[in-house]
DNA sequence: GGTATATTTGCAAATGATTCGCAAATTGCC
DNA sequence: GGCAATTTGCGAATCATTTGCAAATATACC
């Protein structure tokens, strides 16, 4: 593990939520190049140390979202009025997919799920975009 | 519905699976332009007669996939090595999806699922590379 | 430790999918 | 048919991501 793995793969730990590679080359402005993170994470996604998935967003454009596999598998919901993620828990696709692989002839090696909508946060708040002014990401 | 919004919407429901943009650019060779192309697919996906996921594969790298509606909200499997997709029937995430509303107060409006790995076909040539070549994307 | 070899990094430029500006063409409506 | 509103084509611009290459660093071996 290089200086530049590890630093990249502690930005994944010490988020919260998934990270966008600008993000994590924001955040390491100084430390490393931005072709070093995004070459440190795919080492650190073939490694097993971290995941991914791509997300579609009218506000963003198509980003690929990186966390640490510290944590159990797990996936996400997107707020589309705050950007903020929502942590789903473990994964629970576990039987869907052993059944599609018996019905199907798969073998299933990696899946992708996210939801997207409005959180539970900006649903209470009647104005939505002042909240979203505030908020993170 | 105009011309070029109608022949985008026949290249989807022609097609027995999803579709990258650049594909359906392709078809449309000097039928229209591919800039109307892109337009196209977001007002189908607007107006809910299309529906997209964007796609991570190494070998593609990130490519947003389009499909008709006509058919009801579906999932698909995506072969890592023929990268060919496999339809995997009427969506079977109404449950789980329910179950994450009421647990954690979010509104869900969109979902986004797909499997990956090796086909049925592709698992069963041990040299699946020759196969690959003959197929299909 | 010291040296040779393999891997990783920084930098700057290239890539590739997607988007945009704007004038011309098409559409929906009276 | 005539007109305002919308859509299209074309070319250039964007933006995330990748790449070539020389310098720096890590690893293997003595
Ligand atoms: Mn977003
Ligand atoms: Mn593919
Ligand atoms: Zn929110
Ligand atoms: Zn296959």
């Amino acid at each position: 593990m290089t200086r530049a793995r590890a630093a990249v793969l502690s930005a994944l730990e010490a988020s919260a939520e998934p990270l966008s590679a600008s993000r994590v080359v924001g955040k390491l402005e100084g430390v490393c190049d931005q072709a070093t993170v995004y070459r440190a994470l795919h080492y650190l996604e073939e490694a097993r140390l971290a995941e991914s998935f791509v997300l579609y967003c009218s506000q963003h454009g198509v980003e690929r979202y990186y966390a640490s596999s510290k944590a159990a598998h797990r996936h996400w919901f997107h707020c589309e009025s705050c950007h903020r993620f929502v942590d789903l828990g473990a994964c629970r696709l576990g039987g869907l997919i052993a059944d599609v692989e018996k019905e199907m002839g798969l073998r299933v090696s990696r899946h992708t799920l996210y939801l997207s909508g409005i959180c539970a946060d900006c649903a209470a708040h009647a104005d939505c975009s002042a909240h979203a002014v505030k908020a993170a990401p």
